[in-house]
DNA sequence: AACATTTGACCGTC
DNA sequence: GACGGTCAAATGTT
């Protein structure tokens, strides 16, 4: 690429180059400390995400995004948190085509995938909610699927014009795993504080639990979270009827507005901030057992919060809640990228720290 | 009364 | 025309 990058991205690019660099550093920092390979692969797995969200980023060029704002209508500039969302001087006489554009633009949100996987045990903590306030809109069974899918959108779409949905489906394969599709980032007010919020260790780790079982830095994690929800108490609240039955709905009524639990601090310092950003989107490459993931999803594997959310002081309400945290669209600008990471091809021996990268 | 959910109808896209 | 996504009236819940 020869274009100028912008500033955000080479402030992207840079904070993934540092990111990558600390990782190294903390791989000699392991390798020095005796036996411990399981770090060393966790390190190298951390790098090798670094080194495709770079190739990401490179691929798609400078400004990112080339696919998104097409058309008459620059759909995802109303998310306040869209990269390169500058608003666009020839879209005046957009008014008159509000309504017929509305489709345009939620086609144009970005969009990504979440699996939650919920066991007997978990329903009963309510995992499956997530920190937001969702009102279920519709219901539709879907052809080839066991399991209707549920269509959820921001309690606060009429009073803040926010945008947000969510899919909820579940997973024919397996029940206990339901596949969460967000699409649209939180515009209302909480949502947009919402930056902060990491993606869902419980989330992870069930994702992690059913789908890469292959890594003994799971493993770890699944242990902490085991030790984490021992110290829980059962949320009966999640535990309803609809939950069992085949149209399962995701509860949706908070009373922390759109985005519950405000008072929650979940990171102590900037860089888990940034590890949060980066683990949301890695996930793709680092799940091969994922495969029907099209876009952007957690990974468990991949996606490390648990410091900052571990730290934090919680009530056990609060936790519960917590504890189902979604990852936000407000996590990463990068979300409108809605293409499939499945296509991409990556040698994993790719450097990005080369002079030349930014050329 | 206010708000959430359900569900059949409608609409846009392919 | 089939399908997925959304709307909106009816109904349920608090």
């Amino acid at each position: 690429m020869e274009h100028k990058w912008n500033r955000e991205q080479r402030t992207l690019i840079s904070e993934l180059i540092q990111g990558m660099e600390l990782a190294k550093q903390l791989r000699v920092h392991l390798g020095a400390a005796s036996s411990v390979e399981s770090g060393d692969l966790l390190v190298q797995r951390i790098l090798s995400s670094y080194e495709k969200a770079l190739l990401i980023l490179k691929l798609s060029g400078p400004m990112g995004q080339p696919q998104q704002n097409v058309g008459a209508t620059s759909g995802v500039s109303e998310s306040p948190l869209s990269i390169n969302c500058s608003p666009r001087s020839d879209d005046l006489d957009k008014d008159n085509q509000d309504i017929r554009d509305v489709s345009k633009k939620r086609k144009m949100l970005p969009r990504w995938t979440d699996q939650v996987r919920v066991s007997s045990e978990s329903m009963l903590e309510g995992l499956h909610d997530d920190r937001y306030s969702w009102r279920k809109y519709g219901q539709k069974d879907i052809l080839g699927a066991k399991y209707p899918r549920s269509y959820y959108r921001c309690t606060y779409r009429n009073t803040q014009n926010c945008w947000a949905t969510k899919q909820v489906q579940r997973s024919d394969e397996d029940p206990t795993i339901f596949d969460v599709t967000y699409r649209g980032t939180h515009t209302c007010a909480h949502g947009n504080q919402a930056v902060r919020q990491p993606a869902s260790p419980e989330k992870q780790e069930y994702k992690s639990n059913n789908l890469n079982n292959n890594n003994n830095q799971q493993l770890q994690s699944q242990d902490i979270l085991l030790n984490f929800r021992k110290g829980l108490k059962v949320n009966t609240e999640g535990l309803d009827n609809k939950e069992m039955a085949p149209s399962f709905s995701f509860p949706s009524t908070t009373s922390f507005g759109c985005l519950k639990s405000e008072n929650n601090s979940f990171s102590p310092s900037g860089v888990l901030d940034n590890n949060n950003v980066f683990g949301n989107f890695s996930s793709p490459f680092m799940s091969p057992d994922t495969p029907e993931l099209n876009y952007f999803s957690v990974s468990p594997s991949q996606t490390n919060n648990f410091g900052g959310f571990f730290n934090a002081q919680h009530s056990e309400s609060d936790l519960t809640e917590l504890i189902s945290a979604n990852t936000s669209a407000t996590n990463s600008p990068i979300m409108d990228l809605d293409f499939s990471l499945d296509q991409v091809e990556l040698d994993p021996n790719i450097q990005f720290d080369t002079p030349g990268f930014f050329s």
